[in-house]
DNA sequence: ATGCATGAGTTCGTCTTCCAAATCCAGCCT
DNA sequence: AGGCTGGATTTGGAAGACGAACTCATGCAT
């Protein structure tokens, strides 16, 4: 078990993880950046999903697209006039390994009967895959052995 | 980049994704979370690191340990009442690893000209350490190879 | 041209949640 | 008794969420 602690190391103005939280952490930007990460890219499309209030998405998507997270560019399909799509960034498709670790969570603690719906495989080898640290040449540290280090 | 879709493959109602969103996803809920895997355990502690409502803490704090997150335990300093304080479950220490590959994606997409101020690095070998795929055997996955699977 | 269909929003009134400050409360101290 | 301290609820006002209806632009059919 952790020991206790009265402070965090660093303090949340600095800390990147609650930078994040405060550009992503909230329900619909989260639920939108799962459907964007599943391809859905169209207004109505998340709408529909999702069951986002309207002015509620239109006011999420914009700010995603403030933060660089989705890009919103215009398609056009033939016969029908030229609209707006979201798509994912380079930053925003970044956050794929962080939502498929998160969903990987909620497959063993929020639903261990059932076996989960989606599941993550290796292209070449077909073996499944889940989330852990590495080194930078890629040998697996257990998460037991982590050590945290503040730079002074 | 992703190619274009009307819908995602698991509705989100059946998605652990989905539902880890709903049970964590919230700006105050996060914080609160990185605050205790940093240590932090009393409610004043939280109430000063993050400035949370004294109103809004209490009932974070209460559905947190309604869905297994965290435990409350009555805490005792020698010639001071006893308190509770709120302890990260087994489930709750789970999401570290979440919330470590959150900080490294801040880390490069939100504050990439300065040094991140915390890192992570394996206790043997001292090399820093970062998140990615690997199989059941701990050989690394790059994010390109990676197939989604569906549960037929 | 007129009318209709479509997708992407906005407007509007209501209703919920958030928030800050003050207050409450229990137990331990002197 | 009286004061202190840390955890938590109460209160009234502000902000944000919500659902329904409406707008707007464009392409198509008549």
């Amino acid at each position: 078990m952790i020991p206790l602690s009265r402070k965090s190391p660093v303090s949340p103005e600095r800390c990147n993880l609650a930078r994040a939280v405060n550009e992503i952490g909230d329900r619909w930007t989260l639920l939108i950046l799962r459907s964007a990460l599943y391809g859905l890219r169209r207004f109505d499309d998340f709408q529909s999903e999702l069951g986002t209030p309207r002015t509620i998405l239109s006011g999420r998507l914009r700010s995603l697209v403030e933060t660089g997270l989705l890009e919103k560019k215009m398609y056009k399909v033939e016969g029908k006039r030229a609209r707006p799509e979201y798509v994912l960034t380079e930053k925003g498709e970044a956050l794929r390994p962080v939502l498929i670790a998160l969903t990987q969570w909620g497959d063993v603690w929020l639903d261990s009967d059932s076996l989960p719906p989606v599941s993550f495989t290796d292209m070449q080898s077909r073996q499944s895959v889940r989330t852990a640290f590495v080194t930078a040449e890629g040998r697996e540290v257990p998460s037991e052995n982590l050590r945290i280090v503040l730079r002074r």
